[in-house]
DNA sequence: TTCCCGAACAGGAATCATTCTTATCCAGGT
DNA sequence: ACCTGGATAAGAATGATTCCTGTTCGGGAA
């Protein structure tokens, strides 16, 4: 739906999380297959509850903590990230391009953006801490927020004031 | 150790919430204050239960509801922030200088840093997205997990981390 | 200062997300 | 098709957070 919406080639993320089953002697399961599925084809970084909503209709008997242990082992393998939301639960995102986050502090949408990764942001060498990876999140109104145009939020405030 | 000030000058900022209190008719209790300044003085990012626990020996009937409760009303004031952890619990941040968080993998303890970053991080326009502001998570390992060379303990909590 | 009122508090129950436990079940090799 | 160890389903247990209720207290008025 957003600008741009990078679209994972499904079936060769799930080949090479078939392969690295394989080589590490992990049975390839069709739960654990269709919850890796379910978040490669979610547009947006569901938390385990809505994975499993998601897959009930398909795979009626799918428990919870399976959906759970599965997230845990994609992430050990490093298929998926748990991304640090603010929010009552984890959510996850199987998105493995570099990539930052668009936090809408209105409707609490989360998106992903890929801006162009040609100026790295570097760290002070002295505070030696090795950095693996960083991630942008941008917290602010999304575009059908703006339109949708409850009160005009002032960017000093910083404050959502999300009072119901 | 570079650029990662933290002090805060605690006094100037109670001054800040008790006047935003009065200002909004909100009472100004010693739990609060309490809380606040529990936050203030925190080096890291501690979470509700963390900031209870440092209370208690003062405030020895502090309830725990109080403690979440009084911090999201600090969130609403802006005084004070959720930072997006991936651990269990919430955690909070009273810095209110523009920032930045170094994530380690290993301890999972959470440090800012203040990065003068002259130039800002910007955002295609065609996405209608208003910032109101960013704060990049380097994710890594911290100096001392370095040394140590294995898995520590969180520093903020004192809770060990998954592994025995 | 003391009195009063409404909002804040303590304590504990309830809820929500997540992890753990245990008795089956199945993927993948033989 | 058969075995077997790891995976699963179901639900209990745990941990974090929110909700509820009777009591207490901050701070304005007398």
């Amino acid at each position: 739906m957003a600008s741009h919406s990078h679209a994972p080639d499904v079936r060769a993320e799930l080949d090479r999380f078939t392969r690295a089953c394989r080589e590490q002697g992990t049975p390839v399961t069709h739960q654990r297959l269709a919850v890796y599925r379910a978040l490669l084809e979610s547009p947006g970084h569901p938390d385990a509850e809505t994975v499993h909503r998601q897959l009930r209709p398909e795979y009626p008997t799918l428990s919870a903590g399976t959906v759970y242990k599965t997230l845990e082992m994609l992430e050990g393998l490093g298929l998926v990230k748990k991304v640090g939301a603010t929010g009552p639960s984890r959510r996850f995102d199987a998105n493995r391009h570099p990539h930052h986050h668009l936090w809408c502090v209105r409707c609490h949408s989360l998106t992903d953006i890929e801006l162009d990764a040609g100026r790295a942001v570097d760290l002070p060498a002295d505070l030696g801490f090795q950095v693996i990876e960083y991630t942008i999140q941008f917290s602010g109104v999304c575009a059908q927020c703006r339109v949708r145009g409850d009160a005009g939020l002032d960017p000093d405030s910083g404050a959502p004031t999300a009072q119901p």
